[in-house]
DNA sequence: TTTATGTATCGCAATATTACGATAATAATA
DNA sequence: TATTATTATCGTAATATTGCGATACATAAA
Protein backbone atom coordinates (compact mmCIF):
# COMPACT_ATOMS: atom_id res chain seq x y z
CA UNK A 1 0.00 0.00 0.00
CA UNK A 2 0.70 3.97 -0.58
CA UNK A 3 2.70 3.55 -3.48
CA UNK A 4 0.74 4.08 -6.95
CA UNK A 5 0.11 0.77 -8.71
CA UNK A 6 1.35 2.43 -12.05
CA UNK A 7 1.11 -1.53 -13.95
CA UNK A 8 -2.67 -1.08 -13.87
CA UNK A 9 -2.13 2.21 -16.55
CA UNK A 10 -0.98 2.80 -20.29
CA UNK A 11 2.36 3.95 -20.34
CA UNK A 12 0.68 7.25 -21.41
CA UNK A 13 -1.32 7.28 -18.65
CA UNK A 14 1.75 7.39 -16.38
CA UNK A 15 3.42 9.67 -18.63
CA UNK A 16 0.75 11.75 -18.82
CA UNK A 17 0.19 12.06 -14.95
CA UNK A 18 4.04 12.17 -14.04
CA UNK A 19 4.40 15.58 -16.17
CA UNK A 20 1.30 16.80 -14.15
CA UNK A 21 2.27 15.99 -11.16
CA UNK A 22 5.99 17.43 -11.29
CA UNK A 23 4.03 20.71 -11.98
CA UNK A 24 2.03 19.71 -9.07
CA UNK A 25 4.15 21.88 -6.65
CA UNK A 26 3.90 25.85 -6.32
CA UNK A 27 7.97 26.36 -5.43
CA UNK A 28 8.27 24.66 -8.94
CA UNK A 29 5.48 26.81 -10.39
CA UNK A 30 7.20 29.73 -8.91
CA UNK A 31 10.71 28.52 -10.10
CA UNK A 32 9.86 28.22 -13.84
CA UNK A 33 7.85 31.41 -13.32
CA UNK A 34 10.78 32.79 -12.49
CA UNK A 35 13.41 31.82 -14.64
CA UNK A 36 10.91 32.79 -17.55
CA UNK A 37 11.11 35.96 -16.45
CA UNK A 38 14.59 36.33 -16.68
CA UNK A 39 16.45 37.21 -20.25
CA UNK A 40 19.29 35.47 -19.68
CA UNK A 41 19.98 32.38 -17.62
CA UNK A 42 19.65 33.02 -13.92
CA UNK A 43 21.62 30.62 -11.46
CA UNK A 44 20.54 30.41 -8.07
CA UNK A 45 19.15 33.38 -7.10
CA UNK A 46 16.08 31.37 -6.96
CA UNK A 47 17.23 30.52 -3.51
CA UNK A 48 16.46 34.29 -2.36
CA UNK A 49 13.66 35.01 -5.03
CA UNK A 50 11.75 32.00 -3.49
CA UNK A 51 13.15 32.15 0.15
CA UNK A 52 13.41 28.15 0.39
CA UNK A 53 16.72 26.74 1.81
CA UNK A 54 19.04 25.58 -1.00
CA UNK A 55 18.76 22.36 -0.41
CA UNK A 56 15.06 22.28 -1.47
CA UNK A 57 15.50 24.28 -4.30
CA UNK A 58 17.88 22.03 -5.21
CA UNK A 59 15.64 19.07 -4.79
CA UNK A 60 12.77 21.02 -6.61
CA UNK A 61 15.18 21.95 -10.06
CA UNK A 62 16.32 18.01 -10.14
CA UNK A 63 12.51 17.23 -10.72
CA UNK A 64 12.06 19.78 -13.07
CA UNK A 65 15.02 18.49 -14.92
CA UNK A 66 13.77 14.51 -13.78
CA UNK A 67 11.47 15.46 -17.07
CA UNK A 68 13.42 17.68 -19.13
CA UNK A 69 10.99 20.78 -18.45
CA UNK A 70 14.32 22.62 -17.66
CA UNK A 71 18.45 22.00 -18.56
CA UNK A 72 21.23 23.27 -16.26
CA UNK A 73 24.49 24.22 -17.97
CA UNK A 74 27.71 24.22 -15.78
CA UNK A 75 28.79 28.02 -16.03
CA UNK A 76 31.63 28.53 -13.99
CA UNK A 77 31.05 27.10 -10.42
CA UNK A 78 27.47 27.99 -10.72
CA UNK A 79 24.71 25.81 -13.12
CA UNK A 80 22.63 28.08 -15.19
CA UNK A 81 19.45 26.91 -15.10
CA UNK A 82 16.75 27.31 -18.34
CA UNK A 83 13.52 25.90 -19.54
CA UNK A 84 13.82 23.79 -22.22
CA UNK A 85 11.69 25.59 -24.72
CA UNK A 86 11.15 22.55 -26.98
CA UNK A 87 10.16 20.22 -24.58
CA UNK A 88 8.10 23.18 -23.14
CA UNK A 89 6.30 23.04 -26.08
CA UNK A 90 5.68 19.10 -26.78
CA UNK A 91 4.40 18.73 -23.28
CA UNK A 92 2.12 21.84 -23.34
CA UNK A 93 0.67 19.79 -26.96
CA UNK A 94 0.67 17.00 -25.47
CA UNK A 95 -1.73 18.37 -22.22
CA UNK A 96 -3.50 19.81 -24.65
CA UNK A 97 -3.98 17.11 -26.19
CA UNK A 98 -5.41 14.99 -23.75
CA UNK A 99 -7.77 18.20 -22.82
CA UNK A 100 -9.73 18.07 -26.13
CA UNK A 101 -9.00 14.27 -26.37
CA UNK A 102 -11.07 14.42 -22.62
CA UNK A 103 -14.52 15.98 -23.45
CA UNK A 104 -18.04 14.37 -23.02
CA UNK A 105 -21.39 16.11 -23.81
CA UNK A 106 -22.91 14.01 -20.68
CA UNK A 107 -25.32 15.93 -18.03
CA UNK B 1 8.66 20.27 7.81
CA UNK B 2 6.98 17.84 5.19
CA UNK B 3 4.03 20.57 4.41
CA UNK B 4 4.07 22.68 1.48
CA UNK B 5 4.80 26.29 2.71
CA UNK B 6 1.43 27.49 0.78
CA UNK B 7 1.91 30.81 2.27
CA UNK B 8 5.21 31.62 0.54
CA UNK B 9 3.32 31.51 -3.09
CA UNK B 10 0.64 33.41 -4.49
CA UNK B 11 -2.65 32.77 -4.65
CA UNK B 12 -2.54 31.69 -8.59
CA UNK B 13 0.73 29.79 -8.42
CA UNK B 14 -1.25 27.88 -5.11
CA UNK B 15 -3.90 27.25 -7.63
CA UNK B 16 -2.63 26.30 -10.30
CA UNK B 17 -0.23 23.80 -8.57
CA UNK B 18 -3.41 22.18 -7.10
CA UNK B 19 -4.62 21.72 -10.82
CA UNK B 20 -1.62 20.18 -11.91
CA UNK B 21 -1.50 17.99 -9.00
CA UNK B 22 -4.87 16.32 -8.74
CA UNK B 23 -3.73 15.51 -12.65
CA UNK B 24 -1.09 13.84 -11.17
CA UNK B 25 -2.32 10.69 -10.73
CA UNK B 26 -2.54 7.97 -13.16
CA UNK B 27 -5.61 6.71 -11.64
CA UNK B 28 -7.32 10.05 -12.37
CA UNK B 29 -6.14 10.24 -15.48
CA UNK B 30 -7.90 7.09 -16.78
CA UNK B 31 -10.88 8.29 -14.88
CA UNK B 32 -11.42 10.75 -17.29
CA UNK B 33 -10.29 9.01 -20.29
CA UNK B 34 -12.66 6.45 -19.27
CA UNK B 35 -15.76 9.21 -18.61
CA UNK B 36 -15.03 10.43 -21.54
CA UNK B 37 -15.48 7.64 -23.83
CA UNK B 38 -19.20 7.31 -22.87
CA UNK B 39 -22.00 9.22 -24.09
CA UNK B 40 -24.07 9.11 -21.32
CA UNK B 41 -22.90 9.51 -17.84
CA UNK B 42 -21.74 6.54 -15.91
CA UNK B 43 -21.68 5.56 -12.28
CA UNK B 44 -19.30 3.20 -10.96
CA UNK B 45 -18.40 0.84 -13.40
CA UNK B 46 -15.19 3.11 -12.89
CA UNK B 47 -14.20 0.31 -10.20
CA UNK B 48 -14.15 -2.56 -12.76
CA UNK B 49 -12.68 -0.74 -15.70
CA UNK B 50 -9.90 0.42 -13.61
CA UNK B 51 -9.39 -2.07 -11.12
CA UNK B 52 -8.72 -0.46 -7.77
CA UNK B 53 -10.76 -0.99 -4.88
CA UNK B 54 -13.90 1.07 -4.55
CA UNK B 55 -13.20 2.89 -1.55
CA UNK B 56 -10.11 3.83 -3.65
CA UNK B 57 -11.85 5.42 -6.53
CA UNK B 58 -14.06 6.92 -4.56
CA UNK B 59 -11.20 8.46 -3.53
CA UNK B 60 -9.98 9.63 -6.40
CA UNK B 61 -13.27 11.05 -7.27
CA UNK B 62 -13.38 13.07 -4.27
CA UNK B 63 -10.53 14.66 -5.40
CA UNK B 64 -11.58 15.40 -9.01
CA UNK B 65 -14.61 16.99 -6.95
CA UNK B 66 -12.64 18.93 -5.35
CA UNK B 67 -11.06 21.05 -8.31
CA UNK B 68 -14.67 20.82 -9.77
CA UNK B 69 -13.25 18.81 -12.86
CA UNK B 70 -16.10 16.64 -12.34
CA UNK B 71 -19.65 16.77 -11.24
CA UNK B 72 -21.79 14.17 -9.46
CA UNK B 73 -25.59 13.71 -9.42
CA UNK B 74 -27.40 11.31 -7.83
CA UNK B 75 -29.43 9.11 -9.83
CA UNK B 76 -31.11 6.60 -8.20
CA UNK B 77 -29.14 4.48 -5.74
CA UNK B 78 -25.91 5.38 -8.51
CA UNK B 79 -24.45 8.67 -8.69
CA UNK B 80 -23.78 9.58 -12.15
CA UNK B 81 -20.02 11.22 -12.55
CA UNK B 82 -19.48 13.54 -15.80
CA UNK B 83 -17.16 15.87 -16.96
CA UNK B 84 -17.58 19.30 -15.54
CA UNK B 85 -17.10 20.81 -19.59
CA UNK B 86 -17.24 24.47 -18.69
CA UNK B 87 -14.71 24.04 -15.83
CA UNK B 88 -12.70 21.69 -17.81
CA UNK B 89 -12.31 24.68 -20.56
CA UNK B 90 -11.87 27.13 -18.30
CA UNK B 91 -9.04 25.20 -16.82
CA UNK B 92 -7.49 24.00 -19.84
CA UNK B 93 -7.40 27.91 -20.71
CA UNK B 94 -5.23 28.32 -17.32
CA UNK B 95 -3.35 26.18 -18.44
CA UNK B 96 -2.16 27.68 -22.03
CA UNK B 97 -2.33 30.78 -20.05
CA UNK B 98 0.80 29.64 -17.82
CA UNK B 99 2.01 28.18 -20.46
CA UNK B 100 2.47 30.69 -23.05
CA UNK B 101 3.48 33.22 -20.20
CA UNK B 102 6.14 30.81 -19.09
CA UNK B 103 8.59 30.65 -21.98
CA UNK B 104 12.04 31.93 -22.41
CA UNK B 105 14.61 32.40 -25.27
CA UNK B 106 17.44 31.51 -22.91
CA UNK B 107 20.56 29.08 -23.12
C1' DT C 1 -40.14 -4.38 6.19
C1' DT C 2 -36.27 -6.91 4.64
C1' DT C 3 -32.76 -7.42 1.30
C1' DA C 4 -29.68 -6.06 -2.18
C1' DT C 5 -26.99 -2.57 -4.53
C1' DG C 6 -24.09 1.42 -4.98
C1' DT C 7 -21.41 4.93 -2.80
C1' DA C 8 -18.99 7.55 0.91
C1' DT C 9 -16.31 7.60 4.88
C1' DC C 10 -13.34 5.84 8.66
C1' DG C 11 -9.20 3.88 10.19
C1' DC C 12 -5.06 1.98 9.23
C1' DA C 13 -0.51 0.47 6.97
C1' DA C 14 2.84 1.33 3.51
C1' DT C 15 5.08 4.54 0.93
C1' DA C 16 6.08 9.21 -1.04
C1' DT C 17 6.84 14.04 -0.62
C1' DT C 18 8.50 18.22 1.41
C1' DA C 19 11.82 20.71 3.82
C1' DC C 20 16.16 21.47 5.89
C1' DG C 21 20.78 21.14 8.16
C1' DA C 22 25.08 19.12 7.40
C1' DT C 23 28.35 17.82 4.34
C1' DA C 24 30.62 16.68 0.00
C1' DA C 25 32.11 18.14 -4.42
C1' DT C 26 33.54 21.41 -7.84
C1' DA C 27 35.57 25.44 -9.67
C1' DA C 28 36.97 30.33 -9.39
C1' DT C 29 39.86 33.41 -6.80
C1' DA C 30 43.25 35.17 -3.49
C1' DT D 1 47.78 25.97 -2.14
C1' DA D 2 44.15 27.81 0.76
C1' DT D 3 39.84 30.08 0.65
C1' DT D 4 35.44 31.17 -0.96
C1' DA D 5 31.25 30.52 -3.54
C1' DT D 6 27.90 27.55 -5.64
C1' DT D 7 25.45 23.41 -6.11
C1' DA D 8 24.32 18.45 -5.20
C1' DT D 9 23.53 14.88 -2.15
C1' DC D 10 22.74 12.49 2.30
C1' DG D 11 20.13 11.74 6.33
C1' DT D 12 16.22 12.72 8.88
C1' DA D 13 11.72 14.55 10.69
C1' DA D 14 7.13 15.93 9.65
C1' DT D 15 3.41 15.43 6.83
C1' DA D 16 0.76 13.81 2.71
C1' DT D 17 -0.74 10.35 -0.42
C1' DT D 18 -2.21 5.88 -1.88
C1' DG D 19 -4.79 1.87 -1.26
C1' DC D 20 -7.89 -1.12 1.01
C1' DG D 21 -11.03 -3.54 4.30
C1' DA D 22 -14.75 -2.57 7.18
C1' DT D 23 -18.61 -0.13 7.88
C1' DA D 24 -22.24 3.32 7.49
C1' DC D 25 -25.73 5.22 4.65
C1' DA D 26 -29.14 5.78 1.13
C1' DT D 27 -32.22 4.08 -2.27
C1' DA D 28 -34.39 0.47 -5.14
C1' DA D 29 -36.44 -3.85 -5.28
C1' DA D 30 -38.48 -8.00 -3.31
Amino acid sequence: MGTTKAQMFTERQNELAKFFKVLGHPARIAILQYISTQNSCICSTLVEEIGLAQATISQHLKELKSVDLIKGEIEGKSVCYCINVERWQSIQSELNTFFNNTASNCC
